[in-house]
DNA sequence: CAGTATACTTTCTAAAAGGTAAGTACCTTA
DNA sequence: TAAGGTACTTACCTTTTAGAAAGTATACTG
């Protein structure tokens, strides 16, 4: 496997690659609620648990950096912002879902009580 | 979703649970060797370009200790040791194959040379 | 009895990721 | 003119992850 450059830092394979788009505590997350809604700020930051301001707006620029999410403000006080999945965010939804029921699979075997999610 | 406790730590959600088990730098890297084959802890140490022998062991030790890999130790000198893949590592090599063709599919949208990679 | 081969183990360090808490900006409303 | 509501931003600190380098154990071989 060659490794290979992007946006000045170097990566070993696809994986990496991939993990250093959609990975972290908190991209997954997110990605998950705006999938089928479209969320404004405080609205995501009441969805997810434990998540801080300053997790929640730079994971959010990330995601819209990579194309995967999309940023709508308007121009009114309070402020308002929307974000909404792209269609290049889609494309990670299946590759999600996978992650997600592998690890309902682990935690089954574990012993881990799984049934408050859903499949 | 409901936090939940296994092994000492807080997980927010089944996404974190598995990529706490094959998430990391070199984890994936190592199934994807021992899927179809076994290795010694020399061969995989070649295999794995840029790997240390500190992440080496410990990946490994995780990996056989979550169940994902065995390790068979021969009394002999100089020492000798084999890795192979489980029945339950097996479950996870799906789930590491649409990791990788997902960061093969971003690497092509963003024009990176994706020729070497078999699919 | 020094050298070799293999599979680790340990210590020390650096970098990345993430948490906490406080602050900023803006216009409207009382 | 002070308070409120929303979406951030910043500084500082802790934890986690990984890398580099050196050391250990063992028995065979010349």
């Amino acid at each position: 496997m060659p490794d290979f450059m992007y946006d000045g830092k170097v990566y070993y394979n696809p994986v990496e690659f991939a993990m250093d788009r959609i990975g972290g505590t908190w991209k997954i997350p997110i990605l998950w609620r705006v999938k089928d809604q479209v969320y404004r700020y405080s609205e995501l930051k009441r969805a997810i648990p434990h998540i801080s301001d300053k997790m929640l707006t730079s994971q959010l620029r990330e995601l819209q950096n990579d194309g995967f999410i999309h940023r709508e403000v308007y121009a009114v006080v309070p402020p308002k912002t929307e974000y909404s999945i792209t269609e290049k965010g889609k494309l990670a939804i299946p590759l999600v879902t996978a992650i997600r029921n592998f690890g309902i699979d682990l935690m089954e075997m574990e012993g881990v009580d799984v049934s408050h999610y859903g499949r």
